[in-house]
DNA sequence: CAGTTATTTATAATCATTCTAACATGATAT
DNA sequence: ATATCATGTTAGAATGATTATAAATAACTG
């Protein structure tokens, strides 16, 4: 059902593939990702590597988020009410589900995407890919359960 | 089909009934706000009064439209690589189509984001209410022309 | 190794938005 | 009306995430 979460070889492979240079900061920030089980932001990302990386730089962060998204390797996610964008390693076509009390960000994966992306694109006349995003602002279980 | 946009009279009505004053300086970011024919952002709706309006402050603009958003009566709409929030006039249940080229935002009225959204509700546990946004992402027919 | 290019770093700059404190305005009650 | 008080406005400063700059470093190529 899930798909896959990525391998730090395959994202490694596709910045070389990509004519990157496979650096020890770049090795590190992809790390970080994949260590965050849900959708990291570059303050975060940057905090978590403090301890096995001191001497990395905010800029390092932002410049290896930015080589990834543009690689179409993670997504930029920007939310109503946060301040910092986050990012989503799961660039397979599924919808970000968000909390709009708390902000907590999930995934939600379903076949039928497509189809009703079709739909939306017939009246629109945009062209669609489930890839590009979709976002759906709601209520988190958790906060529904304390109205 | 599509529907109607709010009018000036409504949305000041309504800032009334919530205790909040009717001045000068928010019946014409109203009138800015509905005389934009789009998704208009704080930067633009300040300037478009700074013929009619050279007193007016960004505070004013910023502080009118949170005023309005927390009466549910725009939304706010952020979205990746645009650095502006932009405002959405209508709450009505409806999908907002973003181009990722060129950023150009439509509203989408379709009956079938209700079955999307019950999808979505059910493999997420998230209370979905199709007023609180749905964004999705694509090519607008310009940009997808150019390809 | 030498030369070239990409990357990292620290720091400064940018810029949308928010905060602050003084002033103005509108409502309310005498 | 007038005084009073809460609310709104303003200019300007502060905030803070992100980006730009320029010097130093590391990686590829021949």
């Amino acid at each position: 059902m899930e798909p896959a979460k990525p391998q730090l070889n395959s994202l490694l492979a596709k910045l070389e593939e990509a004519g990157k240079r496979v650096t020890s900061q770049r090795i590190a920030v992809c790390e970080a990702l994949l260590a965050h089980n849900g959708h990291p932001t570059a303050a975060e990302i940057w905090q978590h590597l403090q301890g096995q990386h001191p001497a990395m730089s905010q800029a390092t962060v932002y410049n290896t988020l930015s080589a990834l998204e543009e690689l179409q390797l993670i997504r930029a996610l920007d939310i109503v009410g946060e301040n910092h964008t986050h990012y989503d390693l799961c660039v397979h076509p599924h919808v970000n589900v968000v909390c709009t009390r708390c902000g907590t960000i999930a995934d939600v994966h379903t076949d039928t995407l497509e189809a009703l992306l079709g739909l939306v694109s017939a009246r629109s006349s945009y062209q669609l890919a489930p890839q590009d995003g979709v976002i759906v602002y709601g209520l988190c279980p958790a906060c529904s359960a304390k109205l």
